[in-house]
DNA sequence: TATCTTTATAAAAATTTCTTATACAAATGA
DNA sequence: TCATTTGTATAAGAAATTTTTATAAAGATA
């Protein structure tokens, strides 16, 4: 049994097909079918069920394939240690973000960090909440930023920021006169939200979970941006909820629309995170430093009420 | 980087000299010496300082051993997973065993175990609890039966059962008229201990830790067998204590200088304990059910006060 | 200084891994 | 249904690697 093996074990249990499987390792097929069988002889048992189309996992074999993935995890680990004592940054580094942390948190460090850690190739993905979980347990990536608390053990979480909520309100809405607002006066009825799938969502249903949740809107809206929502925000056909970086580039005529929450205001907890096996921990270290710096100016709120991006069962 | 060379560097850490341990990676020396580089060049690193007698491992090479061993143990749980599957039980099986309890209960469990998992080769160590702790951790033994709680995370502790303490007393002791003997009367200057070393002393030292613990006695004992302190006790040297089973194959004149304790009788615990990484699993479940299985006609005692083994620092 | 012990190096042998070419099986589609 | 496509297995040779034998080199020991 060689590491290797172990990891075109991986390769075909996660594409499910020798041929896509051997590309993605940058071997050919014959070598795949050829390890893979050495190794099933090995062990005398069968990992695939090739009879089955997709190729699919045989009970023993997903068995083996959750091990395969700690050893090999555990395996990169050793380059690990050994760039953290050398001081090295850099390498590759695959960092997840949700989409609506994406557009106003990217930019704001984006060049600062490849400027400063020029050895490092840095590759973002847009990636739902879920999606990163995912890929981080399977380490597809590296770290992610999101909305936390998530409440899994196998993933660590390091607070950058806490950004609160922010109403836009048109001005046909009986809010707009109010100069503060609070969850307690939300209507889900009257709030434009996000399409399923982004947390953000569920971070507002869970702040006004406490009222009623049925749809009497005349209108089902599934928009994936902020922008679509501000648009027909202003168009009269409902308040908004914004995350409060995304309130900071509109134009003034859209600021006179923004209220704030009364104090503490209602927000999320933005996170880096990781997986628990603290692989590449000194890129995540460095990353975090610099979303600290640049986060610093921008944002500052001391006291806020921390809204789950957990969808509750209930 | 290979799960062999990882070996290869886990085998010269420990004999800390490159011939012994190719010998004991049944490969010559040479193949050590080349791997071993090998490594090095890939990481960059030296793994081994070899300038110093006996070889020393470096700072890096201290950390890069200590995942090492994570990756080896975690892939030697490949074929466990496999033995686990097929219901297999067999292979080897290294038991360390502490002085106190070898004697006695190996007798009882050895040959039944034996005959009902004939594929089993058993390997059984007699270890103190200090030697068992470090080679379990090492994974140099499998599994281990000392006396508990430990209260060390990263061992697993199964009880067997609990083994009261009896006293052994001479005619001309203060306690031997007494039917029922208590905590409360010892006195620790007229007790005879095992050697240092011994869980079984510090039990017995906990038990009495209230009272003083000055050795007034004129001598001093340095014995690492019960079989000595019965014969220094039968001679009015003192008396001593013994765990329950030691107790069982006194001929009838000694058993008449056994004391028992007032109820609850103080205990020691014993477990089978092994490594959280839980390898060898069905094994070690088949050992627990076979010495169950002889214990339970030999003791049961349902309400005992446990005595820790532990040496408490004051 | 000679001897012993231990690690490193060189060259050859043995083994393993990978590739190319092709066979084979199953699914797809006209 | 038969040809085509898609995907895996097998065979044989090439390439790479691991291991061994033999020996050099460096340090310790007597």
């Amino acid at each position: 049994m060689t590491i290797t093996q172990l990891k075109y074990v991986l390769s075909v249990a996660e594409y499910q097909n020798f041929t896509v499987a051997a590309e993605h390792s940058f071997v050919t097929q014959p070598t795949l079918s050829m390890q893979i069988q050495k190794l099933e002889d090995e062990l005398d048992i069968k990992l695939f069920n090739r009879s089955k189309k997709p190729i699919e996992l045989t009970e023993i074999g997903k068995k083996i394939v959750e091990q395969a993935k700690v050893i090999v995890n555990e395996s990169n680990r050793i380059l690990d240690i050994v760039h953290q004592q050398k001081g090295f940054i850099g390498g590759e580094f695959k960092l997840g973000i949700i989409p609506t942390i994406m557009p106003t948190l990217l930019p704001m460090f984006l060049s600062n960090f490849t400027k400063k850690y020029s050895k490092v190739k840095l590759i973002i993905e847009e990636l739902t909440t879920e999606e990163i979980i995912r890929k981080l347990t399977d380490g597809h990536i590296d770290a992610a930023i999101v909305a936390t608390p998530l409440e899994n053990e196998a993933i660590k979480e390091r607070p950058l920021y806490y950004e609160p909520f922010v109403g836009l309100i048109p001005e046909n809405h009986r809010l707009f006169k109010n100069k503060l607002i609070s969850a307690d006066e939300l209507e889900m009825e009257d709030i434009l939200l996000l399409e399923d799938g982004h947390c953000f969502k569920e971070s507002v249903l869970n702040l006004c979970r406490t009222h009623k949740i049925d749809n009497k809107k005349g209108f089902q809206l599934e928009s994936g941006s902020f922008d679509t929502l501000i648009k027909l925000s202003k168009e009269g056909l409902g308040m908004t909820l914004l995350p409060y970086l995304h309130t900071l580039d509109l134009n003034d005529v859209d600021k006179k629309h923004l209220r704030e929450f009364t104090s503490p205001p209602p927000a999320r907890e933005v996170s880096l995170i990781y997986h628990k096996s603290q692989l590449k921990m000194q890129l995540i270290e460095a990353l975090k430093k610099t979303i600290d710096g640049v986060i610093r100016g921008a944002i500052s709120f001391s006291d806020v009420k921390i809204i789950s991006p957990i969808k509750k069962q209930n």
